[in-house]
Parts: C-alpha cells; sequence; structure tokens
DNA sequence: GGCTGTGAACAGCTTCACAGCT
DNA sequence: AGCTGTGAAGCTGTTCACAGCC
C-alpha cells in the first residue's frame, strides 16, 4: 500500500519559532477559555503581540494546521503544539536551592499547570531541609544525584547562590541531566549537548537603563558627557 | 577653540549588543575582583561565554577603549560600560506585589549592588500592608501614582498575579513610567514609547522542554508520533 | 608578535505580497 | 471573499579573516 506521510514534517524549528510557541500557546488557552473554537492569524497574533505574517510563518514550521478561509482550530492548534513542545508528557523537575526565589518559584502555580511538576526540593541549609513547601518535604543537597535518578528528574532549575550554581550544575550533569534552568548570576560552563537556559533579573533591568537614558537623553538633548574618567571614578 | 569630539559616538547600539553589555560588565567585575589589569578580548569572551570575534564587535559600538597588542583596560573597560548602560545614575525601582516573588525580587541582592535602588514596595493585601522588608513599609497599591511621583521611581517590576497586571501597567504608565519588567504571565499592552521585559518562567520551562524532547527522540529514534487526535485529547 | 577594530561574507529572522485553497 | 502558506526581499546579527596599530 502506497501510503505517503500524511505531512512532510520538517524537522528543524528555528529556535526564534520555538520560543514563541509558548507565547501562542498561552494566548490559545485564553481563547479557549472563552470557548472561541476558530481563530484567524490576524486575531491570535494581536493576542500574542506578533505580527500575523510571522505567526503564519511560525504555524507553518509545524505543519499546515489552519484552514484558508477559515482560520486556526483553537484546540487542535493547542494540541499540536503542546505536543511540539513536549507538554503532552510531564516532566519532574527539581529546584535545587530552598531560599526566597525557591520558594517563590515552587508556589508558582502556572508550574504545575502545564507538564512540569515540582518533583524534588533540595537545599544546602540544614535549617531548611526537612520544611515542607506545595505537601514536599526539602530534601538535603547530599542526596541530589539521588533524588534525581530515584524520581526520574530531567530538568533542573537552580536557584541557589551564585558562589553555589557551578557545583550543582557540574554535579546534576554528571547525574544525567541535559536540561538546566538558571536563576543564579552566573555563566555556568557546560559540555555540548547540554542546554541551559538563563534569567537574569539585574541583566534585565540593566538593559530598561539603558533604554531609559537614551529616553532622557532625547528629552533633554544632553548626552550627559561625563567623560572624564578619572573625576568619575573618584565617586 | 577647535575641540574635535574625541569619538564620533555612534548612536543607535544594536540591540543585541545592549543584551550582552551586563553579560560582559559582570565577567570584567569577576576579574575586577581578582585584580587583573587588562584583558584580551579572548580571555574576557570565554569568562562571558561567547565569541570573541563577537566580543570585539560589541565593544566597538561604544567606542575604541582597548589596546591592540594589550587588551582592554579592565577598570577602564567597566566604567564605560557602565556608563553606556545608565548605571551611574541611580534608579529607583518600584515592586508592584509583594507575594513570593516580590519578596525574593527585594531582598536580591544583586539589585541594590550596581545602580538600582527599590525605592517602593506595594500590595493590595492589607495584610501584607505595613509590613516591613529590606527596611522599607509596604505601601497600599492605591498610593501607587504618589508613591512613584514622590520617590521619582522610574522602573516598575509587576510581580503581580496575571490578573492584575495589565491594570497595575496602565496605571504606572498614566503616572509616566516607560519602562516596566513583567514577571506576570501575560502579554501586556503598552502604548508606543513604553518598554516592557519580560521575564517568563514557564515559557523557559517549555523551551527547555522542546529541547529535551529532542533529545530523547533521538537516542530512541522514535518520533513519538501520537497523532491520533482524537485519543489524545481524551486525556 | 600580539591583539584590536572592521570590511566582507554568511546565516538567520522578519516582513511583504500574493498564489492558492476553502 | 477570506485567510493560510510561502517564495522573495530586506534586515539584523554572527563569523571570518586580516589590515593596522602597539
Amino acid at each position: 500500500m502506497i501510503r505517503r506521510m500524511s505531512r512532510a514534517r520538517e524537522r528543524g524549528i528555528p529556535d526564534a519559532t520555538v520560543a514563541r510557541l509558548p507565547l501562542y500557546l498561552r494566548a490559545l488557552n485564553g481563547l479557549s477559555e472563552r470557548s472561541t473554537a476558530t481563530v484567524s492569524s490576524e486575531d491570535l497574533a494581536l493576542a500574542a503581540g506578533v505580527n500575523s505574517a510571522k505567526l503564519r510563518k511560525d504555524l507553518s514550521h509545524l505543519g499546515s494546521y489552519g484552514t484558508r478561509g477559515v482560520g486556526y482550530d483553537v484546540q487542535y492548534l493547542i494540541y499540536q503544539i503542546s505536543r511540539e513542545l513536549g507538554l503532552t508528557q510531564d516532566w519532574a523537575v527539581a529546584i535545587v536551592g530552598v531560599g526566597n526565589l525557591g520558594r517563590a518559584l515552587a508556589n508558582y502555580g502556572g508550574f504545575v499547570s502545564r507538564g512540569f511538576r515540582v518533583a524534588a526540593l533540595l537545599d544546602a541549609d540544614t535549617a531548611v531541609v526537612g520544611e515542607h513547601l506545595v505537601g514536599m518535604a526539602v530534601d538535603h543537597i547530599d542526596q541530589l544525584e539521588e533524588v534525581i535518578n530515584q524520581r526520574g528528574v530531567s530538568i533542573v532549575v537552580i536557584a541557589t547562590p551564585a558562589s553555589a550554581a557551578q557545583q550543582v550544575a557540574d554535579r546534576v550533569i554528571a547525574a544525567g541531566i541535559t536540561s538546566i534552568l538558571n536563576f543564579a548570576p552566573v555563566v555556568l560552563n557546560v559540555p555540548d549537548g547540554v542546554d541551559v537556559r538563563k534569567v537574569d533579573l539585574s541583566t534585565e533591568l540593566q538593559i530598561l537603563a539603558f533604554h531609559e537614558q537614551r529616553k532622557a537623553e532625547r528629552e533633554t538633548g544632553s548626552p550627559m558627557m561625563a567623560d572624564d574618567w578619572a573625576e568619575a571614578m573618584d565617586a
């Protein structure tokens, strides 16, 4: 029986597209809650805050899931994007570092909702170990490898101080982890094949400050030429 | 007196470059702590985790601050990048939403260190209002506009639930704010001229999940063809 | 000799504009 | 008529490779 592949599925979705899929998914979930059955690229793009041509091109990388003259079926598209992102299975996540940030992450609702499950909390501070959070005891960092293996953790979130981050990364990578979300303000050194994504508050603030400064300069016309290096360094 | 501008300073630094300057700054501060006087593009690039040609091109957008045959003066470069990013002045930041995340942000050390100062904490919950955090009382959200004006706030961090974020954004923009760092998982609708940067935990996790899934597929060879849509939707 | 700064080639992403399907 | 999917054009960002300066 000659059975063409229904869709010549292109492997290799552009990174820029992958980075936007979560955005589309969220917009679609919003539409879904309001019981919208189908949506045009124009409307979905508006909800996601992107240009509609870009949206269509992005979606075309996943396959031909729209209907010309009509638009996209909301439920179907939610499913296809979820599947592409790997959210139809669920991922066990370990959070290392249960300080303020670690707690915030553990309590973060959107976490559990879609495909992710906090499967472990770990900390080096014995005052924190044993404490219960979101119905889970905090384990000691000594158990790191054991916990990862036993609970099938595949994504590790590093929410430790900067000084501990590299060491934690080394250990989890040795334990077989290849996906890390790093909140510590350091550049992690990792071997090829390990994906690290970085969330960095102070970087974001600095980028905002840059643009804010530019706006101020534009208004006053003064480029704030404090070019006297020696003087400035006295401060 | 004929006084040529010391450097024909190019306006319009590429966004990609601006986004990396904080990274370089951090690497430089590390070198500075270890009392390194000068550094080559090769070494600095290594510390920052980028390619050295890219580093040189990035720095060349700020001016000609290196010395051929030698490298860059660490202190001088720190100063120039800081100035370009607007970190030689300090920015008053307001944090709206004092939940777990807001607390984590308020306590975040790197915050204060370089150019940023938490000048206000605001929340809608009267149980939280009045509480003291990092030596500062939490104000009620009703005072939002007043606090922004009185304390010279120029950057607002939104750490509220998703449902409140747009409303907060509208109010701070009306009060004159043009730089927002948004942690709430929604697309904020803002007028032109307002910069919004977004930090989104679940987006980052979803991107990691995508790559993790790809790795798994590559190993097993199975593309996990759960193409039966109806069946999958039963779940 | 060593290292920066940069033109030129290249790669990737975005936007346009429209052919083609419903 | 309406809307998707996509070639083609344009733009932005990256990398190469080397001229130019120390």
